[in-house]
DNA sequence: TTTTCACTCCCCAGAAATGGTGAGGTATCG
DNA sequence: CGATACCTCACCATTTCTGGGGAGTGAAAA
């Protein structure tokens, strides 16, 4: 067991981390600290492609990435829609795709208990720390009971860590769009069409391609579905 | 001085707290158990509305939402581009508006030290907990260095708790597309043409469009823009 | 004071998306 | 075995979006 007075200790000794092999081991002597499989944490961009630290066997990471098993993974998927940290018999491993993926997971040696933590940053950053263990549910509910707020303030320094190590990851951060632009995406993104939107902010509708154009310009984006998807997932929109 | 012994006691009565006066009367008593001017948590929506409790003055929140100081506060505009909490005088203050905010602020009785923990959530969701105080440097910085991984801690669990109370942030029951359907909303949410994804995914741009049809019907979407839009939020898709 | 930026308005022609309807094959689930 | 869901292809006419232009105001920043 990890007692209070060790996550100081843990903490400080993260927080001294220095780049990615940095969090490499100290998440591998986290991991045997909680007595547990595997420790992961790792952040899903664009392209699905996973990047991070963790225990999992670098063949499991290959075959993941191979079957592009992001789009089924219901950790994935269901921690995508959620705050809060999830245990993953809540998840739902009802559909096909999903057994399968369980079932390739097992031979790979992924223990069958899970627990997520789902953190995102700026610009619709979005990363897992996962604790990942084979026992009984009794074992496992305790072993949370007993961990999970720790877990919690261990996946945000190992996202602070990420941050800082990823520069990449908020370069073109400093566009905001201008309050008209913010007003014209947000209405594509709730269905209207340009001529409703210019309608509704009582300008003509050739005001109104000059925002999305601009916005589109701001946000690198190819055309106004481009642009209110990364408006979206930079959260500079809320629908 | 707020001990490691007592959060576990102040999270558990966090935990039991109901409703939004139960938010309410736990921030108060943590503010006292603090010991500093005030303690707030409120998140901001489209439209820049704030709710949320806490115990700034009922006219210091009247005229922060008349004059629509969202727009120029620091605090807001500073912490939505990171991921770590802030101290007030790592800001930006420098601008006309934000020193102009300042002075009315301190004319209501905020006080001149803060610390703010930016929170994010599903759908873009951006939530502030932020604690307050009048006093020197030296003093506050003491007061952070104790507590930051505390106030981490409770700005998450309150967070959790009034994503609870706000059933409408949680995304509607969601019918889960087919996995055609996610490839061409997640091709078009990266910019590509009607035709360009029906290239990628080798298939006539006709089939294409039963795809889009078929997943806007789904996501109940008036337009393959708004579509996207829905997939994304609601987590379908990851671009 | 000059420059920059947000906001507003206008035209045109070609490219792209949309709405409605229809049809056939293959899995999977109960 | 039948219902259901998924994947694939096609046509038509109409609406909507896009990519180029150009121009003037006022407020704020340098």
């Amino acid at each position: 067991m990890v007692t209070n007075s060790r996550l100081e200790e843990i903490l400080e000794r993260l927080e001294k981390a220095d780049g990615l092999e940095g969090l490499q081991s100290s998440i591998v002597s986290l991991r045997d600290e909680f007595a547990i499989d595997h420790l992961v944490y790792h952040w899903v961009d664009s392209l699905g492609a996973h990047s991070g630290v963790g225990t999992y066997s670098l063949e499991w990471r290959q075959k993941y990435e191979q079957q592009q098993f992001h789009r089924v993974d219901p950790v994935i998927l269901g921690c995508y829609q959620r705050f809060h940290p999830v245990d993953w018999k809540q998840l739902d491993w009802s559909t096909k795709a999903a057994r399968h993926f369980l079932r390739v997971a097992t031979e790979y040696e992924v223990g069958n208990q899970g627990y997520s933590v789902p953190i995102r940053g700026p610009n619709g950053q979005f990363a897992l720390f996962t604790a990942n263990h084979t026992c009984s549910d009794e074992e496992w509910s305790a072993f949370i009971e007993e961990h999970r707020r720790m877990l919690v303030l261990i996946a945000h320094y190992f996202n602070e860590k990420a941050l800082e190590l990823e520069p990449d990851r908020a370069p073109e951060a400093a566009q905001n769009l201008s309050p008209r632009e913010v007003d014209a995406m947000t209405l594509l993104a709730m269905g209207y069409s340009r001529a409703q939107v210019a309608d509704t902010l009582s300008i003509s509708e050739h005001t109104l391609r000059v925002y999305i154009e601009s916005a589109r310009f701001k946000l690198g984006a190819l055309n106004t579905t481009h642009a209110v998807a990364r408006a979206l997932s930079r959260g500079l929109i809320v629908v």
